[in-house]
RNA sequence: GCCUCGGUAGCUCAGUUGGUAGAGCAAGGGACUGAAAAUCCCUGUGUCGACAGUUCGAUUCUGUCCUGAGGCA
């Protein structure tokens, strides 16, 4: 079973991954799974640029807008999930198609990734982040330096998260975070990562345009109702892209311009670091054009052989 | 018309008691195994408004002009 067809329509922000994975689901009897860590949170449509209602008509659509935002989800979570919805469509003999911007949760699905020797000890962290705040980051970097000295070569000691997590690992299993690492193979041999390529200008513009109608679609309503049901800003759905930044907004200390502009920029960052990801994995990238035809012949192509 | 304060990196500004300049943001590049839309790292030459003078040397001093803001008439 391993060895069957799995897609995934990659790349980064607003570079059209939804409306591809629609047309390869309508083509190649197949069904699309979530692969972006804010899309899987529900009552967030409008911000996340989750799937239209229209969309969801035209295929199947699994871990979409499922979780509740009050919990924190993550990588560990989803590719239990992810693995669950694969095989369990591969049993179906349909397609599985995942779409969407993290890289670490394509990662995490489609590669030998470990994550069960451990999980998470929020209290060991909070004590870490203490001692952070009192001694600053060198006293903590100094304990993983001596339990782990591998993983902090690897580990700026600014990067006080990936620091603790690191200490963390070895608190919770005695494993060192260095020797839990593994080869990067593929967890499923025939998976096709894909992704569209844009000039950067055109995408900045389109994340700029895709911005401006987020806020016409009433982002603003969904961020007010996200607070009302009770999600703060430490829930990690708070920390989205066009969700965060209207907290300023809220409290009056930034204007609705700057605040639209603060989305935009975020934005921009984002999709750099989403290019950063992707440009070194293994990837086959596909020239965008504004109505596919010719790519989507290319790409299916490419996915046939 | 007069007075005052400005004109320095794409933007906001700092600075050089005269030896051609630096921060934040933007921009670009990168890392990434239980927070990943998160977190973190690297990258700063620009006619220092224009012209002239003083000087070995001016963005820094002087003069004139251009230009922005404010004040007085």
């Amino acid at each position: 079973m391993n060895d069957k067809l799995i897609i995934a329509a990659v790349g980064p922000t607003a570079s059209g991954k939804t409306s591809l994975s629609i047309k390869l689901a309508e083509e190649l009897n197949g069904e699309i799974i979530c692969c972006d860590s804010m899309q899987i949170y529900n009552h967030m449509k409008i911000g996340t640029a989750s799937p239209t209602e229209e969309e969801l008509k035209r295929a199947p659509h699994h871990l979409f807008n499922f979780i509740e935002p009050t919990i924190d989800y993550n990588a560990a979570m989803y590719q239990k999930a992810a693995r669950l919805k694969i095989n369990e469509l591969l049993e179906k003999g349909k397609t599985p198609i995942l779409c969407g911007g993290t890289g670490l949760y394509v990662k995490a699905a489609l590669y030998d990734m470990n994550f069960t020797e451990a999980s998470s000890d929020e209290s060991y962290r909070a004590e870490l982040e203490k001692l952070c705040e009192q001694k600053g980051v060198d006293y903590i970097y100094d304990i993983l330096l001596d339990k782990d000295p591998e993983s902090a070569k690897e580990i700026h000691k600014n990067n006080v998260k990936r620091v603790i997590r690191a200490l963390e690992i070895y608190h919770l299993s005695g494993i060192k975070k260095s020797e839990q690492k593994q080869e990067e193979r593929k967890f499923y041999p025939n998976a096709k990562i894909i992704a569209l390529k844009h000039d950067r200008k055109d995408l900045y513009a389109r994340i700029d345009k895709r911005v401006d109608l987020m806020i016409e679609d009433g982002l603003e309503d969904e961020v007010r109702n996200l607070l009302s049901i009770g999600v703060t800003e430490k829930n990690n759905a708070m920390k989205a892209i066009g969700y965060k930044e209207w907290i300023d907004y809220f409290n009056g200390n930034i204007s609705l311009d700057k605040l639209i502009d603060n989305i935009k920029k975020n934005s921009r960052h984002y999709a750099k670091r989403q290019l950063t990801w992707f440009n070194r994995m293994d990837i086959t990238w596909f020239e965008y054009d504004d109505n596919l035809n010719l790519t989507f012949q290319n790409i299916l192509n490419s996915i046939q052989n």
